[in-house]
DNA sequence: GAGCACTGC
């Protein structure tokens, strides 16, 4: 502990906060910080300390480590909070906690009065939560300016950038404990990036001295093609001609049982290769690498406000993200880092920094959240963000609540709305249970938001057998060709009949962990239900035993209130549906959704859907069908869409005069900078592809 | 007739 860089700077960082009211701290990996600022604020002041993690595992094991060096019992001075559990108590003066559990506590305490010091650790990840953080914490101190210190610890920050959000607040560079690394480049990108990277290996593997590889990949098939293809030539060595290998895949749908083998000291005289996607990069990080082999490349997830559909792309990773996994190859010693593309490229084309989550996620959730904070003198599309979403996202986002009836047609938060940011949801699913509430299905509509909550809870294994097979599996229920939700709502229900049975769920090839997390979230959001209803809600644990009616009517009612963004027409004569509403689009049913065709091979004429996904055909993902009379409402309302009024008036809009018209695009800056980011990810998904296309 | 980066309340 005593040879934390950190440490020597004690004196000037508390001076610093003493002075100052924010305070950026820029310390890199190994510097301490997430142990010992909060330990050095502590034995100057006695009440309490907030640190977020973006992570529930870092919250935990943070909390963990630094209350054994205090020599206290977790859980007393020193605890955390995250989703489904809280160890903290009366007397905790350090608290770790996810910044998602610090969001929802804001909502209950607007000054977070409970705290005297919060500190936003990892914010360089700018997760969606943290970006929302650092918003309310530039006016959380102007609100309590006596009492209060912020803290924003990053490992890659630009601090100046920050420093100026902030009204120019001091920054603090803390060293790390970094072992050098050397970057080596290829001459030109390579043709075919697998191979590259396998040649790389193997070259490493005969020529360089001990140390384990990590390979930096996008996703789950490469990595199998590569781990496959690795074994081969590895095999194919002469005997005694170098070391050993083993080769372990890493990525996020491995089971948690194959996950951890890489945590395991491997055998004498081996060196171990690891093939990952990014989760090697912040999440798991594996003692041992001396070589990294960076791709250059990461899949991400980006939503499309204008056509409200979320893509997963091969995208360019930033320089941040470059240099993040470099680090990876210096945490025991000097280690060397492979980057498969010229250094022109990294310096010319890499973006500085990854586009934040903020600017590529559907913005209905947080900005419900905002609104529901109440913030004075506050227009949502002026909200002081570190880095603005676009206004076309915002726009799209208050669209969406205005028709679930979150907001009014001035843009204000309905009591609705209000009760709705109270559940950890999305907004569609938040409305759903608002509605079921009325119609007498709460205890239904609870279990499907569940199941939505966890999309892992379906998806196949990891054997090659499972995962050829077809959903619906054969023995669990198909949802009376109803769709979707309610294949979940039935799949759940017979789970609940086994008593939460794990075998069960193994036998059935659902995974345990998507429906033991869904169970959680059940139980979770039952009970903030039953506390912000006003009189006792009627939610059964579930019905046991009974026979429900088989059209479930009710239910799909209150889903079609609550999905009144998600609407879908079919079209006459064949199977494709046109979105209702906002720029209408052709859109198919995925081939794995459990709706089911009629004796004409006819879907219905209704439906709605949890989400679109451009794979890259555009299909609605998670089906419900509708009916036509419960949807006419919703279209009238459509049309009478007036997003001037519902942005407060704020915006230099031209009116619109129905929810189908495109929008003017105003806000020039703002968007100038998103869609520059988005001409440059398309131009690096194109050159990937050729090359992908070039085996 | 398709495809699953990673988090989190």
């Amino acid at each position: 502990m005593a040879s934390l860089p950190i440490v020597q700077y004690e004196e000037m960082i508390i001076e610093t906060v003493e002075n100052n009211s924010i305070v950026v701290i820029i310390g890199e990996t190994g510097s301490g910080k997430s142990t010992q600022l909060s330990q050095m604020l502590h034995r100057r002041r006695h009440s309490k300390i907030a640190v977020t993690q973006p992570r529930r595992v870092a919250a935990v094991s943070v909390a963990r480590r630094v209350a054994q060096e205090l020599g206290v019992q977790l859980g007393e001075e020193v605890g955390y909070a995250i989703r489904f559990e809280d160890r903290t108590s009366r007397n905790t003066r350090i608290k770790y906690l996810t910044d998602g559990v610090l969001l929802r506590e804001s909502l209950a305490d607007p000054e977070l009065n409970d705290y005297s010091v919060i500190i936003l650790d990892e914010a360089h990840e700018r997760s969606l939560n943290t970006d929302i953080l650092m918003g309310l914490m530039k006016r959380l101190v102007k609100l309590r300016p006596s009492n209060l210190k912020v803290l924003i610890t990053s490992a890659t920050l630009d601090g100046d950038k920050v420093s100026k959000f902030f009204g120019e607040c001091p920054v603090l560079n803390i060293p790390g404990k970094l072992y050098p690394v050397e970057v080596l480049y290829s001459k030109e990108c390579p043709v075919n990036y697998l191979d590259t990277a396998l040649r790389t290996a193997l070259d490493i593997h005969i020529r360089q001295p001990e140390g384990d590889i990590l390979i930096f990949m996008t996703g789950q098939d490469d990595i199998e093609k590569l781990v496959s293809k690795l074994e081969d030539e590895v095999r194919a060595l002469d005997e005694g001609s170098c070391m050993d290998a083993v080769i372990f895949p890493l990525h996020g749908s491995l089971p948690p049982e194959l996950q951890v083998r890489v945590f395991n000291p491997p055998p004498p005289n081996c060196r171990r290769i690891i093939v990952a996607t990014n989760i090697a990069e912040t999440s798991l990080t594996v003692d041992g690498v001396v070589y990294v082999i960076d791709s250059g490349y990461v899949k991400q997830r980006q939503y499309n406000p204008s056509s409200r559909m979320y893509s997963l792309d091969v995208v360019q990773i930033s320089k941040v993200q470059a240099n993040q996994r470099a680090g990876r190859a210096g945490r025991t010693r000097p280690g060397k880092c492979y980057r498969l593309y010229p250094s022109q490229l990294y310096h010319d084309e890499f973006l500085d920094v990854t586009v934040p989550e903020i600017q590529r996620s559907s913005l209905a959730g947080s900005v419900l959240y905002l609104k529901s904070l109440d913030l004075p003198d506050i227009d949502i599309l002026k909200f002081d963000f570190l880095d603005s979403p676009s206004s076309e996202s915002l726009q799209d986002a208050l669209k969406q609540l205005y028709l679930i009836d979150a907001i009014d047609e001035n843009g204000a938060i309905t009591s609705i709305g209000r009760k709705m940011a109270e559940l950890p949801l999305e907004p569609s699913l938040s409305r759903t249970l608002m509605e079921a509430n009325n119609y007498g299905c709460i205890t239904e509509a609870l279990t499907v938001a569940a199941m939505l909550s966890t999309e892992t809870a379906l998806l196949p294994g990891q054997s090659k057998t499972e995962k050829k097979r077809k959903r619906p599996l054969s023995n669990l229920p198909d949802g009376f060709g109803l769709g979707d939700h309610i294949q979940l709502l039935q799949i759940y229900e017979r789970w609940y009949q086994t008593d939460y049975d794990i075998g069960w769920c193994k036998d059935h090839g659902l995974q345990v962990r998507g429906m033991t997390f869904a169970r959680d979230v059940r139980k979770q959001l039952s009970q903030i239900l039953q506390k912000i209803a006003k009189e006792p809600l009627d939610i059964k644990t579930n019905r046991k035993g009974e026979e429900f009616r088989r059209d479930y009517r009710n239910l799909r009612k209150a889903l079609c209130v609550g999905y009144a963004n998600q609407l879908a027409e079919r079209k006459m004569h064949h199977n494709g549906y046109r979105t209702l509403g906002f720029r209408g689009q052709m859109v198919q049913v995925h081939p794995s959704s459990a709706l089911s065709s009629d004796e004409l091979g006819k879907f219905p004429d209704y439906v709605v859907y949890h989400e679109l996904i451009a794979t890259p055909r555009p299909f609605m993902r998670n089906l419900c069908s509708v009916e036509m009379k419960w949807v006419i409402p919703i279209i009238n309302k459509l049309n009478t869409l007036n997003v001037y009024k519902l942005s407060g008036g704020g915006m230099d809009l031209v009116e619109e005069e129905s929810g189908i018209s495109d929008l003017p695009k105003k806000n020039v800056e703002v968007s100038a900078a998103a869609d520059d980011n988005e001409s440059r990810i398309q131009a690096a998904r194109e050159r990937f592809l050729a090359r992908k296309a070039n085996k």
